[in-house]
DNA sequence: GTATTTGCAAATGATTTGCAGTGCT
DNA sequence: AGCACTGCAAATCATTTGCAAATAC
């Protein structure tokens, strides 16, 4: 589905700074608010901070985005997508999405606590190829 | 290991403040900087916010606490432990500690990525058994 | 045409810092 | 005694808000 049709699927309005927005994020997959604002002045150097906080807010709320929230990193906002895992490297900061069935971690974890469990967050820290080829 | 000890072994000098910052962790497990201060204060009522921030600050850094940061909710702080997963009530918003073997992940994720994994954070949202019981 | 959205500037809230005084070891 | 630590006030940084003008539909 484009930009535009999601937006317009949560009632809002595709303005070109909500593309552009979510059009950084498509392009970068993970980024802060300083990425962000970065990012998009490249394209659209008179988009305002408290539209980009405005929009992430909005979009955050209708679920359209989701935080990304790691320990010793400042937030990171993604387009939301089926649930997936973060493999974040602890020497350049690179966050990648990655799939991996969390079905039976999840059973388990209900068996053991005796509660119904209805969502994980799981992130995994490594030291990524290019930092390793790198030293 | 008592908490002046801990500090002594991190070069920290063991103030009455910062004693009392570990006390509030070890007793409520988590806590934001806010519950931090509140409970603080019933104690110590003239501790101060920005020795609060310091404290924390120092003790992040020498691996004394540890971040918890968790979607939608204000970062938490807790007294570093072994490695351990969260279980997390979308309701209440309770956080509970929980021990869960996350060795046979940990290996599936490096056979995946073909990388080494040093570390995995986990949650579970769930529902709390109050939180149930209460409707 | 109208309601939403935007940019700007100002307000608010959160965190850090400088410094003089205090207190741990 | 000496240096690390604290409290306070001020500075800085981050986020939100009010409002008039602009724009999506």
């Amino acid at each position: 589905m484009s930009h535009v049709d999601v937006l317009k699927l949560h009632e809002l309005k595709a303005t070109p700074q909500r593309l552009c927005v979510l059009d950084v994020l498509e392009k970068y997959g993970h980024a802060t608010l300083e990425d962000i604002e970065k990012y998009t002045k490249v394209k659209f150097s008179t988009l305002s901070l408290s539209t980009i906080y405005r929009n992430i807010n909005e979009m955050l709320k209708k679920g359209i985005l989701s935080e990304v929230k790691l320990a010793n990193k400042k937030d990171h906002y993604e387009i939301t997508k089926a649930n997936h895992a973060h493999l974040v490297c602890i020497q350049c900061g690179k966050i990648e999405d990655f799939t991996i069935n969390t079905q039976e971690l999840l059973q388990k974890a209900e068996t053991l606590t005796c509660n119904k469990i209805y969502n994980i967050t799981l992130s995994f820290n490594t030291i990524c190829k290019e930092c390793l080829s790198a030293k």
